[in-house]
DNA sequence: TCGGAATATTCCTAATTGGGAATATTCAAA
DNA sequence: TTTGAATATTCCCAATTAGGAATATTCCGA
C-alpha cells in the first residue's frame, strides 16, 4: 500500500531530480542539456533521469544520438491524492479535538 | 532551495512513517501504542518518530511518563504549494506543446 | 524505595545511495 | 570509414539508513 507511495517520494527526495522535474515543466531535456543546466556530470544525469524514469515520472523519446526527456506529470497525481485524502481526516481530527475539549471542560465541570 | 522539499520527501520516503503520519490524523499516539500498531519495534518507532520530528511533522508532548506525538499538519504545506507550482507551469507547458505542434505543421506545409 | 513500564540512544550490520572516473555503445557528420 | 558527440553502465568509495539488540534514563505505582 504505502510502499508504492514511499518510493514516489523517494524518487523525489533528492534536489537534484527535483530541480530536473522542474526544468521539464517547460520543456524536453536531453541528458547534456540537464547535465549543463545543474551543473552536474553527464553520467549523474543518467543516473538521476533513470530513477525518475524508474519511477514513472519521465518519458524517454528515443532521438537518434539523444533522448528526450519529458515530463509524465500524471505520475504525480498520487500525491495529490494523497494529500487529499490527509486533509480530510485532518480535518475531521480538528472537528474531533474540538469535540473532545468540549467534553473535557464538562466533565471537569470547569 | 529544493534541498528543504527534498528533505521533506525524504522524510515521507518510508513506508512505516508514512502509516505513522495517517495515523496521526486521527489521534495522537505514544510510541508504544504506534510500535503496536504498525507491527514494529519500540526502538524502531523511536527511532521513525524522531525522523518526522526532526523533519518538522509531529509535535511531542511530554506527558510523565510518554510522549504523545501529533501531526503537524501544516507541515505538509511545502507539497501542496509546490504542486501547484507544478501543475501551473505545466498547464503553460500543455499549451506551449500545443503552440509548437500548430507551427509544426505550418512549417512542415502538412 | 523498588520494580516495571515508556522512551531514547547507542552499537552493529546489511543494504542503499550519490557522486566520481572510466568505459562501452550508438549514431551523425566529415 | 573514421572521428566525435551523446548516452548508459560499471566499478569504486563515502555517507546514509533501516532494523535488531542491548542499555540507560525517567517516572509511576505498589
Amino acid at each position: 500500500m504505502e510502499e508504492r507511495l514511499a518510493s514516489l517520494f523517494q524518487a523525489l527526495a533528492d534536489p537534484n531530480r527535483l530541480r530536473m522535474i522542474e526544468l521539464l515543466r517547460k520543456q524536453e531535456w536531453t541528458v547534456v542539456m540537464m547535465a549543463n543546466q545543474l551543473g552536474i556530470s553527464q553520467p549523474q544525469a543518467s543516473k538521476h533521469l533513470r530513477i525518475l524514469y524508474d519511477a514513472g515520472l519521465v518519458t524517454v523519446t528515443i532521438d537518434a544520438n539523444r533522448r528526450r526527456y519529458a515530463l509524465k506529470s500524471q505520475a504525480l497525481e498520487p500525491l495529490d491524492a494523497w494529500r487529499t485524502y490527509m486533509a480530510r481526516e485532518t480535518e475531521r481530527l480538528d472537528r474531533l479535538e474540538t469535540f473532545l475539549a468540549e467534553s473535557q471542560r464538562e466533565e471537569n465541570g470547569s
